[in-house]
Order: structure tokens, then sequence, then C-alpha cells
DNA sequence: ATAGACGACCGCCTATAGGA
DNA sequence: TCCTATAGGCGGTCGTCTAT
């Protein structure tokens, strides 16, 4: 058994106060306990360190060469006690360490380069790795190989994964701005026939759109499955192909490749990102700190998505239906302006 | 006289074992 | 699983003894 294990650590601090007054009825009342409860405490400090401690002089209590001994020692020692069992504190200034966050292109791509600004600038010490899906993401948390899921949730959790929304977000249709589609109001049977790119980073072979179409018997044509949200919109921007992806991406893309975004015309709800944990790391003051700081800044993200810019018109209502970046004709400077 | 040690006894709390 | 009995630890009071 560990010596520990059988040790009163009042043991200690009763001790420091006999160190310290040198008066076993002072010591008591400095504890707050009787001065016949202090003599049986020096009693059993006697037994454990196998030696008398103090004896009785003209002065007074006066410690022995083993208690003298002690003095320092004892007080390092309480002072570690008193840290281990203090409440555990983070500071983002000092912290060192990696947290490994699992998120798809599109996490990457819109939010982390503010989480990651203000990363650097609170936490300078701290990395950050982000980690790919593989399988089942909450198989990942679970086992450890994440520290943070950002995505959207597609199961039900388990009872001990917490999750925390974000924010919400639609889908829209992106295509390239001198599509055949896009000089007009895209019908369902339009849409359907049209030829389209799925991103889906699992094994799924219908995405959220499809599920919707096979409630009203359609189904879309698609040519192109993908992995990637970031390369979809340059693929859609160099061919015939449209991609229905989160609005928040499409509209910063939209800007540098010359698209144009237009309302599906499949009735879809908005979708929630979230952030979500596994309950070991509930309490840990560094991973709280980490989810309020990636919360707050994914949030302001999403409340800041670009508005969506007409060259022609000016800005444009970002809820508005069909969202045309360029006209029918548009000079080739100021694509490459917007480009640059 | 004073302070500390010690014994007796009590109450409270906790852990454990055993039975319903 | 719950209840009860039991044991052990700790701190309380009170009284007494002892060293200074």
């Amino acid at each position: 058994m560990h010596p520990l294990a059988t040790t009163d650590l009042n043991l200690l601090v009763a001790l420091q106060a006999l160190l310290k007054t040198h008066n076993v009825t002072k010591a008591a009342v400095e504890l707050g306990i009787t001065q016949s409860a202090m003599s049986r405490t020096l009693q059993r400090l006697r037994a454990t360190f196998n030696d008398p401690l103090f004896v009785r002089t003209r002065e007074g209590l006066k410690p022995t060469a083993r208690a003298e001994a002690l003095v320092g020692e004892l007080g390092q020692t309480l002072d570690s006690v008193g840290q281990l069992l203090a409440s555990p504190t983070f500071d983002p200034s000092t912290a060192r360490g990696s947290f490994r966050v699992l998120t798809n292109d599109f996490g990457s791509q819109v939010f982390m380069p503010n989480i990651m600004s203000e990363l650097s600038r609170e936490a300078p010490g701290m990395n950050f790795e982000i980690v790919s899906r593989r399988s089942d993401m909450m198989d990942q948390l679970q086992q450890g190989q994440v520290d943070l899921i950002l995505a959207t949730l597609d199961q039900q959790i388990p009872a001990e994964i917490y999750a925390r929304t974000l924010g919400e977000d639609r889908f829209v249709c992106v295509m390239r701005y001198n599509h055949p589609l896009a000089s007009k109001k895209l019908t369902l049977n339009e849409y359907c026939d049209a030829r389209h790119i799925l991103i889906t980073t699992g094994n799924d072979r219908r995405g959220h759109i499809d599920l919707q179409l096979a409630k009203q018997g359609l189904k879309r044509n698609i040519v192109l499955r993908l992995p990637h949200f970031t390369a979809a919109p340059s693929i859609a921007a160099n061919s015939d192909l449209i991609v229905t992806m989160p609005r928040g991406l499409a509209l910063r893309q939209a800007q540098t490749l010359g698209l144009k975004l237009v309302e599906p015309p499949v009735n879809h709800e908005p979708f929630a990102y979230h952030l979500v944990w596994h309950s070991r790391q509930h309490h840990n003051p560094a991973h709280k700190w980490l989810r309020d700081l990636m919360s707050n800044s994914i949030r302001k993200t999403l409340q800041e998505a670009p508005e969506p810019i007409d060259p022609l018109r000016g800005w444009v209502d970002l809820f508005k239906p069909e969202i045309n970046f360029f006209p029918e004709e548009v000079p080739e400077n100021i694509v490459e302006e917007l480009q640059g």
C-alpha cells in the first residue's frame, strides 16, 4: 500500500502550525480545534515521522532537528498540494501545446483564417492541426484522435458527446455567370436536368438536396462527385456544371471566380454548423477557452459574410433569390479586377 | 501556575459486510 | 438495491497527571 494511503494530509497542516507557533494550544486555535485534539494530532505526527518532533523546555516546545529540517520542504509541499487542489486555470498568453480539429476544406477556408488570427494574437504558443474525417468522426472524437469537430451534424450524437450550434447557413446554386441557365429563373425540371457536382465528404451517394428531390420523386443529374468544397466553384466557373453548396463559402468564392448565385428551386431547411467535443474535455480550461474562441470567431464570420457585389448595380440584397454577380456582357477587365 | 500529555467517554461520519 | 449492524477514525469535552 502506498504510504500516503494511510497518511492524513491534515497532519502536515497541523505540523506547519506547530512549527510556526511552537505551542500546542496556539496551533490548535490556528486550526480551529481544541488543545486536546491538537495534542492527539501531535501524537500521530510523532508516530508518522518516528520522531518526537517537539520537546518541552523552559522556553516552551522546541522542535527537534528532524522537525527543523522539515520546515522548508513542508512549506513547498503544502504549496504544491494547494496548487494541485486549486481549480485549474488556463493562461492563453503563456500556454503551449497543440489542438487537433476535425473539419473539412470548407471549414478551413471560411472559418480558420479568423480563428488563426485570434489564436495567434491571444495564444502565440499554441499550435493547430486540422485533421480529416476518417469513417465515423464521432469515433475519432471518442478515441481521442481529435479534440474538436467543426461540422454539420448529420447523425445522432452519443450521450458523452457535447455539441454547440454556431449558426445557420443555406444552400445556393452556383454556376458560371454566362451559363445557359444563368439568364433565367431556374425551374425544378431545368435544375434536375442540369449537370451537377455533388460535394460529398462521406460515403453518401446522395446529398441533402437529393433526399429532398427524392421526396418529390425527382432525381438530378450528378456527373461529378468530389470531396472538396473549395474545388467545386472553380470547376463550375470553367464548365457547364453547377454546384449546390453552402452560401457562406459560395459568396466568398463567387467574388474571385465570377459566378452567379441562384436560389435552388428545391425546398430545403437551413442547416447548422456545430462545434462538437467529448465529455472528458468538457471541464478542461484550455479546451473550454478554445471552444469559446472558435465559437465567437465562427459566429462573427457567419455574421460578416461578404455581400455579393454587382459591378453595375452596386451591392445587392443577400437574401435576394437570384444573385447575379456579373451582367451578360461583362468586360474582361472587370473580371480581372475582381479576381485580383 | 501553566502548558502539554493522556485516558475515558461520546458523537459523528464513512466504509464494509450481510441479509431481506 | 436497499437497509441495518458493526467497526474504525477523528474530534469533542472533561478530568487527571506531569514537567517546567
